[in-house]
DNA sequence: CAGCATCCAGGACGATACTG
DNA sequence: CAGTATCGTCCTGGATGCTG
């Protein structure tokens, strides 16, 4: 990108602009829930598909309460497929799709932001609590 | 750690590690905040400087109590800095900090992975809830 | 195994009113 | 102008127990 080299500035206006004012807020909001982040990684991590109680152990803390949810969001916005073998005991795995794998290079790009700067990030809390 | 090029891959359990397991996420939960981003890109766009009353305007919908709760975050987290002149009618100006700065890039990915996925996304869900 | 149902606590957020 | 205070609502997410 970067034809029109004009249009390169971050425009919040130019986002609430873009075909629906609320798309890029809720799909921000999405990722920035509590597990969705870590779900995705780790989906990734383990080949791109994996069953249900493998996610369960790849994301410490979470519970089948929250795997479930976030799973079954992944699954409504196409980031995963969901598919069900008719086996006693009973199998589900989790396949991401390509739009979901699309999500993966930015949110890269937030962890390792993130990785780079908490430190700086803690310090400045610890001296604004200070007063 | 990060010695061997081999770790280029995205570790949860890797990020948990890292130094605090909470970390990562604790940064990635506060920007996925309904205003944070919002308000970070438009103090970007007013040239990275700017008083309270000109943020109000840049981020539509915002209301006078997030939009001071949403600064003094991010103030705490040491993104911008505050700065109040002793004047009638008082002054106050916030300008990024370099560490603030630094979150533009990370942000720009997200936002046009979100401008370029959100259709799809839509779609999605639309087949999903036709069911 | 892979979940769903229920209950509950805490926080996010909006609306409104007030102030140095 | 640049907030704070207060109230009420909605939603997130944890804990627990049950099921096909």
């Amino acid at each position: 990108m970067g034809a029109s080299s004009k249009i390169r500035q971050l425009d919040p206006a130019a986002i609430c602009r873009s075909s629906d004012p609320l798309a890029v807020r809720e799909l921000l909001t999405k990722i920035g829930d509590k597990w969705t982040i870590f779900v995705v990684l780790s989906l990734d991590l383990l080949g791109g598909r994996a069953r249900f109680s493998e996610l369960e152990r790849a994301v410490p803390g979470i519970s089948q309460r929250m795997l479930s949810s976030t799973l079954k969001n992944l699954e409504r916005d196409g980031m995963v497929i969901r598919e069900v073998f008719p086996e006693v005991p009973p199998r589900v795995e989790y396949e991401m799709t390509e739009l979901g794998r699309r999500l993966l290079h930015p949110t890269q790009g937030l962890v390792d932001w993130a990785k780079e700067n908490w430190e700086q990030v803690r310090e400045a809390q610890s001296r604004y609590d200070e007063r």
